[in-house]
DNA sequence: GTCTATAGTAAGATAGAC
DNA sequence: GTCTATCTTACTATAGAC
């Protein structure tokens, strides 16, 4: 019988990894020291390095994990079977987690770290080229279902609705009692507008695109 | 006559925060040692400390700045007649700095520092407000010229303006031969369409809102 | 106002017992 | 695998001459 149980050890080093993420949204990477780390995670020095050989393993952790994450939520999209459902889908979780301060300042940071670490930028690109991926097959999916503009390039739309997750970003960390679900809402318009046929046939005048991106008469 | 010469010393401030703001950039706040700063501005550490009470007085200097530049732009808009070219004037100007990687990455490290520096935040949020609002005055005044849509709040529309110049931020960082040009035009056609009036009465079939935000028949 | 030299402090990582 | 104790390094800010 082996002394490890692979599995403790793996629930381990995760409990090690939420504690890591907490310490680095409130302080940043610098500033968090492996001993606060180690007290939040309620171990010593000698066992986190035990783990991770250094800081900076921890922290890459964070956000390796996060890819599996984004990964399980890129195949769940692709379950659905319309495409535009999809598309909001993945935006809405997405932006709804980042709306969330300590994802915000979680993303800021790393953001911050991947300008001098050139390792953890291509991690992190890694985890945004899948997210883009995907949606570049389902903007071209739902483009051909007649339900996004065919004159929008689907890599670059794929692109800038990546982007444009980040947009509130700053706000998030400026504004604390900023309401995710106001913001939600706006980011579904301006969705709508930017993805929409430019013009149906002969409208009835008048008409209206609605919340949902349906063509009503007026 | 004074010892000191009033302009003299600002110059040589300037020229400290200037050197400052590159080593900022290239490593982050925590990771520049003051020792650097002071090499890269051709200075002593005593001279440092002569102009700045501590490192962090020499960051919140680069940004205080910044405002200052801010503020500039924002009355150069006002002068516009056409409200609608104002803010695709300021928007574009903002966004264009925000594209060049050095920028961008001081925006982010800033942004990573306001999560954890109030007072910093509260300076950031200034300079953020002034842009704000003065996009609020110029979209109710678009609004009045019928240039954007009156069923959009101004103040909600004017947030997400400014937010929408952050979205690119993380390409900006993670993919180095990213194209300004091609990034300012898809700016371009989301703006238009967030923001122009939703449908005009009875338009010609087929009928396209061009580059300008003109409506034209097709 | 500018410099050199250094005081003082703190944090990442390791050694080695249990 | 987990701990305590500590080694080593590096940086901010000051002191004090010129």
């Amino acid at each position: 019988m082996r002394t490890v149980d692979p599995a403790k050890h793996e629930a381990k080093r995760r409990a090690i990894l939420d504690a890591a993420a907490w310490c680095f949204s409130e302080k940043g990477f610098e500033k968090t020291t492996t001993a606060e780390i180690c007290r939040t995670a309620g171990i010593s020095t000698g066992s986190l390095f035990h783990y991770f050989p250094n800081k900076r393993a921890v922290f890459v952790g964070i956000f390796e994990q996060d890819g599996d994450e984004t990964a399980a939520l890129i195949a769940a999209a692709h379950e659905l079977e319309d495409p535009w459902e999809a598309i909001l889908h993945v935006l809405f979780t997405v932006s709804e987690q980042l709306l969330n301060p300590m994802a915000a300042r979680l993303v800021l940071e790393v953001a911050a770290q991947c300008a001098r670490d050139a390792e953890l930028a291509e991690l992190v690109q890694g985890n945004d080229r899948a997210l883009r991926d995907a949606l570049i097959g389902l903007v071209r999916r739902a483009v051909d279902a007649g339900r996004i503009d065919p004159g929008l390039d689907p890599k670059t739309a794929a692109s800038w609705l990546v982007a444009l997750i980040d947009a509130p970003l700053s706000r998030v960390i400026l504004e604390p009692d900023l309401d995710p679900a106001a913001e939600l809402a706006v980011l579904k318009v301006l969705l709508i507008r930017f993805l929409r046929p430019v013009l149906p046939i002969s409208p009835p005048a008048g008409g209206r695109v609605s919340d949902t991106g349906e063509i009503s008469p007026g």
